[in-house]
DNA sequence: CGTGCAAAGTTGACAACGTCAACTTTTGAA
DNA sequence: TTCAAAAGTTGACGTTGTCAACTTTGCACG
């Protein structure tokens, strides 16, 4: 006996996103099974493939839907007065929301996801993400009257967000708990990274 | 009819271990089953068992071997004169290691592993190659004259370790492919990188 | 030189998964 | 009112990890 759209008011499709991130949530990326989001909403282990042709398909989408309150979340961050400070807030919100939701930062940069190319939309609001850092960047490089080289913001750029990445990701990494690092190095480490990424930045610019 | 220790003259065991790593490299490491192991070395499906409690300890097995081969690279590394150098040198073979050998890097610092609990010897070449960064370090700061502050070497460790890790993650991410950053941009991001370190490193430590 | 036991390998089975195919019910529009 | 497409169901196939029970091998010990 079919149902039509009444899954708690979503419809069948929205109802296996939210149940799929339930999964995930629970019991990580690699046992979320389509069979498991039918049997949990109640219908036949078929009734997904009517909305997601495959599995990777619906985790695409799972993706795309954390890259897009990802975004949101570094919009929504505190302006600061200067551009300087905006960066910096920028910087705290990324390493904030990465430390927040640790299962929706692998979801987004972790490895084991489907393939790019036959999931164009997913990767959409990781470029706007990156355009906020290249906004407040290009106006922190304004305020303090950088030379507009070319490339030379972009590579910088990078280098922020593969800092704040590697920093985000590497506090998640199975190696990182091996080192057992005592708690106060831990507790110091978010503001000295950002510390030290403001050096970087304000220190000169050796000819490349 | 069974066999006793004749694969190409390994052990059963062995030849586990390079047939998994050979599947991993040609299909990716989700992709990777006992069964097809077995398959690939004309065995039964169970032979391996014999060997590994389950996919999961030949998966452990498998990623400590990559942390060795990885700290071996390290500490084979050109040793420079100054400590500086030496530095510099072992950051450069860091992300050329990672560059070269995309997959190993995934299977060690990637996040769909093994419990670390449940496989404590897979990370004892993690601590390794985190304390060879140490000693580079502290040299280093030993030759700059710097204050031992108690901590500071580790929190510039772990500044130092998160951002080659950054670097060295994020070219490997989905998330990257999707900038279409320009190839200039992309050939100079590494020493620029290793630049930018270097800078945040001899600026001045504001008191914390 | 037998003997026997543990290690190594085999076959068989089970449940779970992704997915193809064929069926039935519902719905919205002509 | 009819009817085609959308949504859901049942059934099946091949694959996987893993448990259990079997057979073969080789080494140690009397």
């Amino acid at each position: 006996m079919p149902r039509r759209p009444d899954f708690n008011g979503r419809t069948l499709r929205e109802a296996c996103l939210g149940e799929a991130v339930a999964i995930i949530a629970e019991s990580g990326i690699e046992s979320l099974s389509l069979r498991d989001v039918a049997r949990r909403l109640g219908v036949s282990h078929q009734a997904p493939y009517k909305h997601f042709p495959s599995r990777d398909h619906l985790l695409a989408e799972v993706v795309r839907s954390a890259f897009d309150t990802f975004a949101a979340h570094l919009d929504a961050r505190p302006r600061g007065a200067t551009a300087e400070a905006d960066l910096a807030a920028l910087g705290q919100a990324y390493l904030a929301y990465a430390l927040a939701h640790p299962l929706a930062y692998r979801l987004m940069f972790g490895t084991s996801l489907p393939d790019v190319a036959a999931h164009p939309a997913m990767l959409h609001s990781a470029r706007h993400a990156f355009a906020l850092l290249r906004e407040a960047l290009g106006r922190m490089r304004a305020e303090q009257g950088a030379r507009p080289e070319p490339g030379a913001m972009e590579l910088d750029a990078l280098f922020i967000w593969t800092s704040l990445h590697g920093l985000a990701s590497a506090l998640q990494t199975s190696a990182m708990a091996t080192l057992a690092l005592p708690p106060a190095v831990l507790a110091a480490t978010l503001s000295h990274t950002l510390q030290r990424i403001g050096a970087a930045l304000t220190a000169p610019v050796p000819q490349a």
